[in-house]
DNA sequence: CAGTGGTCTAGACCACAGT
DNA sequence: CTGTGGTCTAGACCACTGC
């Protein structure tokens, strides 16, 4: 029954706005022949039902919804549209992908805020220079010897000492990033001392020893960084950081900070790609305009 | 039977090099009580099967299989771990997703190569000053009046005519990126005309006026560019030009050019997710070394 | 032809949110 | 409690590759 990918049979407009609860024009039952033959074309439609789907799904968010608001749950999109259910979770994971779509567990699908535009760069990361340290929230502060991988990151032998500060990046009271800085001990060699000033008796928590290393890093001289961005998964404790399930997508950016010729920290920080838009201002010249989604199909 | 989301029960070495065909421990038939109940643990257990597949899939793909080797098939895979093939599946997804597996139909699941850094800045894109052109191959021209989106993201009103240039980006035989260049026209008033010297005899194709244009665009005077990054998936037209399925993960780099302080073109990029690691060189002080893919989950 | 991954189905139970 | 999304199962057929 229904086993060929063919083309879906959808009504044409308000496909999802309360149109009658199932579907319009046909009644539960086994299904019928006309079902996957319909007019004639097999060939023609490679596309699977699941991207068709999406597709459907897509106009209709756009042109139905509005942010925040919930769409029809899964079970009776399922069954508008005669697919099953895991069917149409495919083409709601791809949505949900594309940054258009959450989903709640309890709750319900909602249509998802356009993604906000973060700026990645030096300036902004409140090291050095620390001029808006608001941006980001040190967590958490390590030292530990450098693992292999580690080691060879930061271009130091195993073995030696590395600090490690955690900072999480909130944007309009949303965790929307994680970060792990990398210190190691020979960097730190010229640099003085930092004391904290306030609330140093009744012993500094780990945050405290976090903030005086990146004083101590303000006195650096960067004079050079290199970006790399790529696509990755959150593992347990990043997804528990960024308020997630593990696999969360995320844009990892792997910044590499240069002083005196030589490397003097590298910091990986791991970004929400369903809430984020990476943006890289090397010049104020020009504002960015937020991005038109898809007009990249536009021929 | 073993409904209950708990903890799986693998063999400890040699996951899935030729450990002996099914599972060694364990004979086809009804599970057992033990199969879930275990030892005692069932709260401190909520990780979901596919993501502890997930982790006892790359832990066996480092240690006992290089690049470019098969996996066992997915259905003997799932009968090893005696889960269904979906979750199975579930796990291979994610690790496709992070470009540690590549499937392909009718072959197998291969593990992936480590992705490839592909540099992306202004010199490498062989326009202005086309100092390696090699990197982008012209594939397609075309003018049209810009849509809505369009004109809003190129600052120019609606309707107006834009050259729009579709380039292919191939990094080791390989294609990785997609490109559509877009430049108004007002942008190129004052810019000359430029004629091919050769092969203008037995006409023109659009790929050459696509080098026409960019060849006009050297002249350009580019004081700025801006940039953002974010997660997308290849739609039709692009999925067959990255030799993908449609839904395919890429990284979106739309890049703003501006000219005499004003706004002289866009550029929107797509590069394939799985493969590509996107890297931003501002200067060239520090040698970009290859990510250690998870040393970020080292504390 | 046999073997692979890709798609789809129908049903079940679980975890969580709000009542 | 009900309703939501999240997970998992067992089975089927399709599309593609290579022999």
């Amino acid at each position: 029954m229904l086993r060929p990918v063919t083309r879906l049979n959808l009504p044409e407009q308000q496909v999802l706005q309360d149109a009658g609860r199932l579907s319009p024009q046909r009644r539960p039952g086994p299904a019928r022949v006309e079902d996957t033959v319909g007019t004639a074309q097999l060939t023609a439609v490679p596309e699977p039902k699941y991207w068709q789907l999406r597709t459907v799904l897509l106009r209709a968010i756009d042109t139905e919804f509005s942010t925040g608001q919930v769409i029809p749950n899964e079970r009776e999109l399922a069954a508008r549209f005669n697919v099953a259910r895991a069917t149409l979770r495919q083409a709601l994971d791809q949505l949900e992908l594309e940054g258009r779509l959450v989903r709640r567990r309890g709750i319900g699908t909602l249509v998802a805020a356009p993604r906000v535009g973060v700026q990645v760069s030096r300036q902004e990361e409140g090291w050095p220079g620390g001029s808006r340290e608001q941006a980001w929230q040190t967590v958490g502060f390590a030292v530990a010897a450098a693992g292999e991988q580690l080691a060879k990151a930061l271009g130091v032998p195993v073995g030696e000492q590395v600090h490690t500060v955690r900072r999480l990046r909130v944007e309009q009271g949303k965790t929307v990033a994680t970060e792990a800085l990398h210190v190691p001990d020979s960097a730190l060699a010229m640099l003085p001392e930092i004391r904290l000033s306030g609330a140093a008796g009744s012993g500094a928590g780990p945050e405290d020893e976090g903030r005086a290393l990146l004083r101590r890093m303000e006195r650096l001289t960067v004079d050079g960084e290199s970006r790399s961005v790529e696509l990755g998964v959150a593992e347990a404790d990043e997804a528990l950081l960024l308020q997630r399930p593990p696999g969360t997508p995320v844009l990892v950016v792997t910044t590499q900070y240069a002083s005196a010729g030589r490397l003097a920290a590298v910091a990986v920080s791991t970004y929400r790609a369903d809430t984020c838009r990476l943006t890289f201002g090397e010049t104020g010249l020009v504002e960015v305009t937020p991005v038109p989604a898809d007009f990249r199909t536009a021929s």
